[in-house]
DNA sequence: GGCCAGGGGATTA
DNA sequence: TAATCCCATGGC
């Protein structure tokens, strides 16, 4: 089998990749690697610590080329971001994060598709991360394209805004979407009349996070929540600071800040340009830290 | 601008 | 088991 190996990889973390809500197509195998799809991409990644200071490790790409790593896994990785520069910037201006950074100190932000990002945080709205993932791979068995075989799996592509703007709701019952199906169907239709270069157009760097959110905040079942983690996740806009029940929860406890106007503010100006990346910090630490206690 | 339906599985009590 | 919650939105 093909495989990728990158020495000296560091400020990574597959669980804290992998496990921070910002991905639904991973999963993790026994021995703490994941196997997942990214288009029609199939890999195994797996990530070995070296012992000692620094954090740095050995990553392993199987199911991969090097063709394949140098024009899209380098990137879907986001490997050439300096996240330990970002990180200490971070904790710089504010020192509360600091223990949340140290919490999720391997967190990197995928750059992930905009459509499917796009469909698959209208799914995530009111939802369980573990139902997120048997709704879209239930739509991706229906309705996408078979990619092939990974270990005696199959998996399978996300499907074409064409091929939902057909659809009616009740074709998408097997998905247990509840509401939202008419939500994607309505989005489906949206992006297939504006056509998909609208949507790929709003993740270029002229495109600013406002005007960008402007524009997907449009289509059926996109709010401001929603819509933050689409350009957070897909669109390279990291000064987006996507505000859900968690992140009103660590804010309250880590900064005792109530309202989202005030956590809106607050975000803006303790981290900036970095914001989302900070959100992503704070959101893992809560996750990690603050079950139970409600 | 505040309230509440709508879906249904996961999580908690 | 039953009750509650869930990375909200849309419509009133």
């Amino acid at each position: 089998m093909n495989r990728v190996i990158r020495e000296n990889v560091r400020d990574f973390d597959l669980d804290h990749i992998f496990d921070c809500g910002q991905a639904f197509r991973w999963s993790r195998q026994p021995d703490g690697s994941y196997t997942g799809i990214a288009g029609n991409r199939i890999a195994n990644i797996q990530f070995e610590p070296c012992q000692g200071p620094g954090g740095q490790g050995r990553l392993t790409l199987s199911n991969v080329t090097e063709e394949d790593f140098d024009t899209f896994w380098n990137d879907y990785l986001d490997l050439d971001r300096d996240y330990g520069r970002i990180k200490k910037e971070l904790a710089e201006r504010d020192p509360i994060i600091k223990k949340a950074i140290d919490c999720g100190r391997g967190i990197r932000l995928l750059q992930q598709d905009k459509w499917e990002t796009l469909l698959s945080f209208i799914i995530s709205q009111n939802n369980h991360i573990p139902r997120i993932k048997k709704c879209i791979e239930a739509l991706c068995r229906q309705f996408g394209q078979k990619a092939g075989q990974l270990d005696g799996l199959s998996y399978y592509t996300f499907p074409d805004p064409e091929a939902l703007a057909v659809l009616e709701p009740e074709d998408l019952a097997e998905c247990r979407l509840g509401y939202r199906a008419k939500y994607l169907i309505g989005t489906a239709r949206k992006v297939v009349a504006d056509g998909a270069d609208m949507l790929e157009s709003m993740g270029s760097p002229d495109v600013t996070a406002a005007e960008a959110f402007e524009y997907i905040t449009g289509f059926p079942g996109v709010g401001p929540k929603v819509a933050n983690c689409i350009l957070l996740f897909s669109m390279g806009k990291y000064d987006c600071f996507p505000v859900d029940v968690w992140m009103k929860k660590v804010m309250k406890q880590l900064y005792g800040l109530e309202t989202a106007k005030e956590i809106d503010a607050f975000a803006s100006r303790a981290f900036g340009q970095y914001g989302g990346i900070a959100q992503q910090y704070l959101f893992y630490y809560i996750r990690e830290t603050g079950r139970g206690e409600r």
